[in-house]
RNA sequence: GCCGACAUAGCUCAGUCGGUAGAGCAACUGAUUCGUAAUCAGUAGGUCCCCAGUUCAAAUCUGGGUGUCGGCUCCA
């Protein structure tokens, strides 16, 4: 054996070291001291590993520093670490569980009797950032399972002795260790050199969690956290956190006065006036979309008899989240409001026997749904129980599925370009509680991923996320806040037309099973609207602004060429109210910039002597006088639908 | 449904040790008629979420319920 190793580096050169030799003396002595300054872990063939691990072979090895999101992810990791060792030193008895790092921080499950208060967040988040200054080496040992076993049993921790036994179920003869200080725990890693190097941690929430995410576990008290390299970086996040505070769309809900809630009918929203005129155009907008593209509208009832759902499998599979209704002449709940649209289809499908050339056959329905949500659940538009989706049904031929598939995401696009939203893909396959035999799931999953493929879209795998009822495409947008909303979904189902006996005659004249593919754009309108509102900050785009222009006058001998204006603007379609309170001009130009309407047009003397306005964007933006047909050609073009 | 916090005027919020409730904005009335982000003055507005309990006395303490919020589970 040679005592000489070849590292490659990511840039393609090549060094020599003496085999044997630690990560962290290689990065210092081959390539640099501020790098191995730097350095937080490595990337040897592939695996992340501490710097303190020796090299052994020919390797590539890749340093990762503070300046990439792999460091920020390290860095959390290390935090929740720090933070389970302080809650362990300030509240003994604690037992501890496991501490991932999430998206934008990291959390910490631990099992006590008591959860945390505010306060003891304080005091922890102090003593972990203690353990930051003290710039504690991890220290990284590997032991024997039966070693790991008696460890945590000597030290009453339940959880970890449980999480050790299945690993040690799953073969591992090893486990390994991470000390800091006193505090040990097992972990994969890789860790950070030392605590020093996390730069400082704050905590942010607590909450219940159940242990292993199933509620027929214990209740384990969370603790989220988040860290940084620095506070400018922490405090540029809390900033963040604040922005997007403001722009929740149950805050302004209530100051752009689009909807209510009230507690006799909790997850059901009131629309007001405002807020329906949003609704009512996006429902306008997507019809005008679905009929562009080939759909038919329909209505169908909200109740249906529970032989209905015991046809389309719901009973069984999703009674408990249903609106019971009590029939009085049988005393029984044999009624329910419907959840979703798609048996209503397909009972309509079955009204008349159908013809290959009827298809595709697109159903658009934009009916109010019920869904009995767990109460703790609920929250702003965003999860209610009462919604309507833009819901379709397309009816079609298997071998017209790749188009259908197509001809939907293209469609998907344009809705959610005209709003300037993004989104991500997901393809989600069969779960474990579902109906049908394998082979239809192999025919469904198999024609979805080749429409994806087909479109050269790139996808995210969910196994396992599918409905009961067949595998679906999911397109997740962000809202401000970065939490990920699921609203767009198509979803193949070759198991309803079964269930529903549901056929046409083909060119051969014999009958035929259509399939059904289920899809939503908007997802829920309630949904929808939430994350436009938050996306927007409330200043909507002319053509959704619930008031599109607003009339202020300097003086009141102004108002009978205002209310002309305003009703000449209303004659042509455009939402325009005039103000009419007594109040000082700026005051009322104040009111609409915060109230966030796109045009405030002012009139004075001049305007009425010359026929004009004076309009004035949402922002500041002052457009001069200018006659009242060039205004309305401006709002033409700025109020038309994308 | 589970864990925790919270619930006071239309909105945002204050209310000390248990002694019977306050501000700003909004509303209303009057005056002001003003040129691009708050004119002035006055008036009115409360089942302190609901139901019990403790107490001479409850917005305040206790129990139960409802709702909201942060999470968990679930989900459009």
């Amino acid at each position: 054996m040679a005592d000489q190793i070849t590292v490659t580096l990511p840039d393609g050169s090549q060094k020599q070291a003496p085999r044997g030799t630690t990560i962290a003396d290689f990065v210092r002595d081959s390539i640099g001291a501020g790098l191995a300054k730097a350095a937080l872990f490595a990337r040897v063939n592939g695996q992340d590993m501490d710097l303190a691990r020796p090299l052994t072979e020919d390797v590539k090895l890749q340093i990762f520093t503070s300046k990439s999101p792999e460091g920020l992810e390290l860095i959390r990791h290390d935090a929740a670490h720090v933070v389970a060792s302080a809650v362990q030193r300030l509240f003994p008895g604690t037992q501890v569980t496991i501490g991932p790092a999430t998206e934008e921080g990291f959390y910490y499950d631990f099992f006590r009797e008591k959860p945390f208060t505010p306060e003891d967040l304080e005091k922890i988040e102090a003593e972990a950032n203690k353990e930051i200054a003290s710039n504690l080496p991890f220290v990284r040992t590997e032991i024997s399972m039966d070693e790991a076993i008696k460890l945590f049993e000597d030290k009453g921790e339940k959880f970890k002795v449980e999480i050790v036994k299945d690993i040690a179920a799953k073969g591992a003869k090893t486990l390994t260790l991470y000390t800091h200080g006193e505090w040990v725990d097992f972990c994969l890693g890789p860790h950070a050199p030392s605590t020093g190097k996390i730069g400082v941690i704050k905590l942010l929430s607590t909450s219940g969690a159940y242990w292993r995410g199933d509620h027929r576990n214990p209740m384990l008290q969370r603790i989220y956290g988040t860290a940084f390299f620095d506070k400018k970086a922490l405090q540029e996040y809390l900033n963040r956190m604040e922005e997007a505070r403001k722009r929740d769309h149950r805050k302004l809900g209530k100051e752009l006065d689009l909807f209510h809630f009230h507690p006799y009918s909790p997850g059901a929203a009131f629309w007001t006036p405002k807020g329906t005129t949003l609704y009512n155009t996006l429902a306008a907008f997507m019809r005008r979309m679905t009929s562009e593209t080939g759909y038919v509208e329909i209505k169908t009832p909200l109740l249906y008899n529970k032989g209905l759902w015991e046809t389309s499998g719901h009973w069984g599979k999703y009674k408990e989240n249903m609106f019971l209704v009590l029939d009085n002449d049988t005393g029984e709940h044999d009624f329910s409001l419907k959840p979703m649209n798609c048996p209503s289809h397909h009972l309509y499908y079955g009204f008349k026997k159908h013809s290959y050339r009827d298809l595709p056959l697109r159903l658009h329905t934009q009916d109010v749904l019920h869904r009995n949500e767990a109460a703790g659940s609920l929250g702003g538009l965003t999860r209610v129980r009462q919604f309507a989706q833009d819901d379709a049904h397309i009816y079609c031929m298997e071998s017209q599925i790749p188009d259908e598939v197509r001809r939907f995401v293209q469609l998907l696009d344009r809705v959610y370009k005209a709003v300037g939203l993004s989104y991500s893909v997901k393809l989600s396959t069969r779960p474990e509680k579902r109906l049908g035999d394998d082979s239809l799931w192999d025919r469904a999953e198999a024609g979805l991923k080749s429409a994806l493929e087909s479109l050269g879209l790139e996808y995210e795998l969910k196994p396992g996320d599918g409905a009961f009822y067949g595998p679906k495409i999911d397109f997740d947008v962000s809202d401000s806040i970065g939490r990920k909303w699921q609203l767009g979904t198509i979803q193949l189902d070759y198991l309803a037309p079964e269930r529903f006996d549901l056929t046409y005659i083909g060119d051969d004249n014999a009958e035929h099973r259509p399939v059904v593919l289920h899809r939503a754009i908007f997802g829920s309108f309630e949904r929808f609207i939430a994350i436009l509102i938050e996306h927007f900050a409330g200043a909507f785009p002319a053509w959704l602004a619930p008031v599109q222009a607003v009339l202020v006058t300097v003086a009141d001998r102004q108002r009978d060429y205002a209310l002309e204006v305003r009703d000449q603007l209303r004659a042509k379609g455009y939402r325009v109210d005039y103000d009419e309170r007594g109040l000082t001009l700026n005051a009322k130009i104040r009111d609409a910039q915060l109230q966030k309407i796109p045009f405030t047009l002012v009139i004075g003397d001049n305007e009425v002597d010359g026929g004009g306005v004076s309009p004035r964007r949402y922002g500041g933006e002052d457009l001069k006088t200018m006659k009242l047909e060039a205004f309305e050609a401006l709002l033409e073009k700025e109020a038309a639908w994308p």
